[in-house]
RNA sequence: GGGCAUUUAGCUCAGUGGUAGAGCGCUUCGUUUACAUCGAAGAUGUCGGGGGUUCAAGUCCCUCAAUGCCCACCA
């Protein structure tokens, strides 16, 4: 054995050969109890970022109960990432000096399968380097047709009870990328902008958005306002730059009588609160800026500019008409904006696809209260309450093409029966929508007619991949469903709980009628250095495979879990890779150490591998008694905390006892009395050792295992040690 | 406006009511054969501030402060 372990000529070899032996399958141990976790699917877009290093911790619990004698099922995927990736790839055609509306939807739809598909091997041979145990022939992907078909039948299913219903509604729209989101897809940041104080008629109102006035369907008081009370109910007659106009007053308890004036103009195409005010009084809708960011033609002589340009002129002309009263230029408020492309969410109204969250949120909510769905670390069960308790309807409809579109057709006759009027609000699943499971339908269910036009949208990718757990059950090899379903294991970060987690629980038990896993086990995210948020574009992001180059996969793997309590963000710590890196090359000096003193004699029995209940017959002295003594201790404690998924504490005990327990008092102790009975029981603690350490180090322990046990046997999937002779406490 | 997390050695962070810990860094010493990517010894802490409970508090309770994150419709 060479002096110093170099992992480099060490991992790839040996993750071929635990492929090639079909270690990752759970066949491995046909008969053993089910053990299952579902990869959460890395985009199909992109490299892996530094959080999917994370997942060691699912490799841990893997590696660990294989090695306990389940059945044990890892089960790969990549999603397509619906909005994300089409928003990659526009950036790419951009950098081409191209666009989407350059190609069709067919060949849009074929360029970025192709620019996935060429992704996908690159990622999964980082998942590989990183040492994942997944089983490879299982591997999914959420545009399979299988999928996809899963995908259709819950969404009819939904349909059919009532839970999915379109509406037109005001929803989060990006004028810049083209598209709604969900309540969740939009982040708020603080901006300043200048507060307008305008004249309407007797009153004055403050906004910050003059140039929607002329969707202004009603101005609002506040009922108690002593100040307005004579105004409400009443019309009032008010100048605007396009002339004469008259406008209602309304009384609601939305207004805040301390903020501005009082007086609240209400808008109710353009601003959420506006919309369920209109609503309450039965306002009319007027939309006044289009879904390309721009002024229609209600907004008269400023039709065609954006909203942002005809805000300055429309508030230039306002002022030589005299209809500002003052203008507050340092007002500061939170502003909805697009989490991909950060420019402002024009918030418009749109006929959508949206599921009735509320009876799916119950059943999930209780899941987590009854204890039948763990929480680790306990705490984040928080998150998990406020988002379910306060859900409101989930918008699914995306204006993409690449996702899974929408099995939805319109009829057009039943269409034009029932044409939406632009100035009501409507919530109506009869206008002549067919939702199929997939197929094409024929003809219209209610007028027989065969002019059907399919809906252009697709969906959110969460809702595909919010099915994720029993779609690839159901699809990967017959019989995995019933046997791995619920899975065990859920782990992720706890950034995606709302959107990715709690939508998994809330269709996994409507659709597969069980919660889709019994624990979630959550971890924190990993900062630079400078405990700053990686990110692409601020150029601070790691790629995690040049850490595995440098100190090791075995050395990345345990710095992620060592020193950081599970659920608690990190800050990259390059003295700790090195620190961890060196523990790899003392493992492997210890084995060294101990192939260095084998005799003839012992060679063969070594072969054996004994117990600690063996071993505790064959000791005679007093610190090899001890040895013993506190290495089935170990086993215990370890075994215990990686039940309770307590990783921080396992590799901190490992590590702990191997360097300052095991070599540095125990190996310089045995090192000058080593005879032929000691050597067997430093031997057999050995692996001991290193079968504790392979879930979280596994390449130097299965080289260590290779060089010192068997060349044929593997380590992956040996015995996990017992430790029925260990004393309580 | 709510909620959560964090605050422990110079730095990065563990800490499960019972004599303050690790890694890196620092000081001194040590290389004839497992490892100098090492070993031995050592220095460094009013555990954010202030109250309280307890025989005993870094740990439990209250309060204040700083930092970070999440949620919320203030036009």
């Amino acid at each position: 054995m060479n002096k110093v372990y170099s992992h480099k000529d060490v991992e790839e070899r040996i993750y071929q050969e635990w492929e090639e032996k079909g270690y990752f399958a759970p066949e491995v141990n046909p008969k053993g109890k089910p053990y299952s976790i579902i990869l959460p699917p890395p985009n199909a877009n992109a490299p892996l970022h530094f959080g999917h290093a994370m997942y060691v911790i699912e490799d841990i619990l893997v590696r660990f109960n294989r090695m306990m004698g389940k059945s044990v099922l890892w089960l790969p995927g990549a999603d397509h990432a619906g909005f994300e990736t089409q928003f990659v790839f526009e950036k790419k055609l951009q950098a081409q000096g191209k666009s989407r509306f350059d190609y069709d939807r067919e060949e849009l739809y074929r360029m970025i399968w192709d620019f996935v598909q060429g992704n996908r091997p690159v990622m999964e041979n980082q998942l590989k380097r990183l040492g994942f145990s997944l089983d490879w022939n299982r591997k999914k992907f959420t545009l399979d047709k299988d999928i996809i078909k899963i995908v259709h039948q819950t969404f009819k299913n939904l349909y059919d009870d009532g839970l999915v219903y379109r509406a037109k509604r005001l929803v989060n729209y990006c004028t810049h990328d083209g598209t709604s989101f969900s309540d969740l897809e939009v982040i708020y940041e603080e901006r300043k902008n200048p507060l307008y104080y305008i004249k309407y008629g007797p009153l004055v109102l403050a906004t910050t958005r003059p140039e929607t006035k002329f969707g202004d369907t009603a101005v609002a008081v506040h009922p108690d306002d002593k100040r307005y009370k004579e105004y409400i109910g009443k019309e009032l007659d008010i100048e605007t730059v396009l002339g004469k106009a008259k406008i209602k007053v309304v009384a609601d308890e939305m207004v805040d009588p301390q903020f501005g004036t009082g007086v609240v103009k209400i808008t109710p195409a353009h601003d959420f609160n506006d919309f369920e005010v209109a609503q309450r009084h039965n306002l009319p809708m007027v939309q006044v800026i289009g879904f390309d960011g721009k002024m229609n033609e209600k907004a008269g002589k400023f039709e065609g500019l954006f909203a942002k340009q005809a805000r300055k002129i429309i508030v230039g002309e306002m002022e030589k008409k005299g209809l500002i009263e003052k203008i507050d230029e340092n007002y500061i408020h939170r502003i909805g904006l697009c989490y991909k492309c950060k420019n402002p969410i024009e918030p418009l109204p749109l006929e959508q696809w949206f599921i009735k969250m509320e009876p799916l949120a119950k059943p999930a909510i209780e899941a987590v209260r009854s204890g039948k769905i763990k929480i680790y670390p306990k705490n984040m069960d928080k998150l998990y309450f406020q988002f379910l308790e306060n859900i409101k309807d989930w918008n699914i409809s995306r204006q993409i093409v690449w996702g899974i579109r929408i099995p939805a057709w319109q009829c057009v006759r039943c269409a034009q029966n029932q044409k939406y009027n632009n100035s009501t609000i409507q919530q109506s699943n009869n206008d002549g929508w067919i939702v199929t499971s997939g197929e094409i339908p024929e003809k219209c269910s209610t007028c027989d007619s065969t002019d059907l036009i399919q809906d252009n949208d697709a969906f959110d990718t969460w809702f595909s991949s919010g099915q994720w757990p029993f779609a690839t059950l159901k699809t990967s090899k017959p019989g995995d469903f019933e046997k791995f379903y619920p899975t065990t294991v859920l782990e992720t970060g706890y950034d995606i709980l709302r959107f990715w987690v709690a939508r998994m629980v809330m269709l996994g038990e409507y659709e597969a009628r069980q919660v889709p896993f019994e624990n979630i086990v959550l971890h924190g995210l990993v900062n630079d250095p400078l405990g700053k948020k990686m990110s692409k574009s601020k150029g601070n992001a790691v790629n995690p495979i040049e850490l595995v180059d440098e100190y090791g996969a075995d050395a990345v793997r345990f710095a992620l879990v060592y020193g950081t309590a599970l659920g608690n963000d990190q800050s990259l710590s390059y003295p700790k890779l090195e620190a961890m890196r060196k523990f790899t090359n003392k493992l492997w000096n210890m084995a060294r150490f101990i192939d260095m003193n084998r005799t003839q004699n012992s060679k063969v029995k070594t072969q054996n591998n004994l117990t600690i209940e063996q071993l505790s017959n064959l000791a005679i002295n007093e610190s090899d008694k001890a040895m013993i003594e506190k290495t089935a201790k170990l086993t215990k404690g370890i075994t215990t905390l990686l039940e309770k998924h307590d990783f921080n504490h396992a590799a901190q005990g490992l590590y702990d006892f191997i360097w300052h327990e095991f070599a540095d008092i125990y190996i310089e102790n045995v090192k000058n009395r080593i005879d032929e009975n000691s050597f067997l029981i430093l031997n057999s603690l050995f692996l001991i050792l290193l079968k504790l350490l392979h879930p979280f180090m596994p390449f130097v322990t299965e080289e260590i295992y290779k060089r010192l046990w068997s060349k044929k046997d593997h380590l992956i999937i040996s015995k996990w040690p017992s430790f029925a002779k260990a004393s309580e406490g």
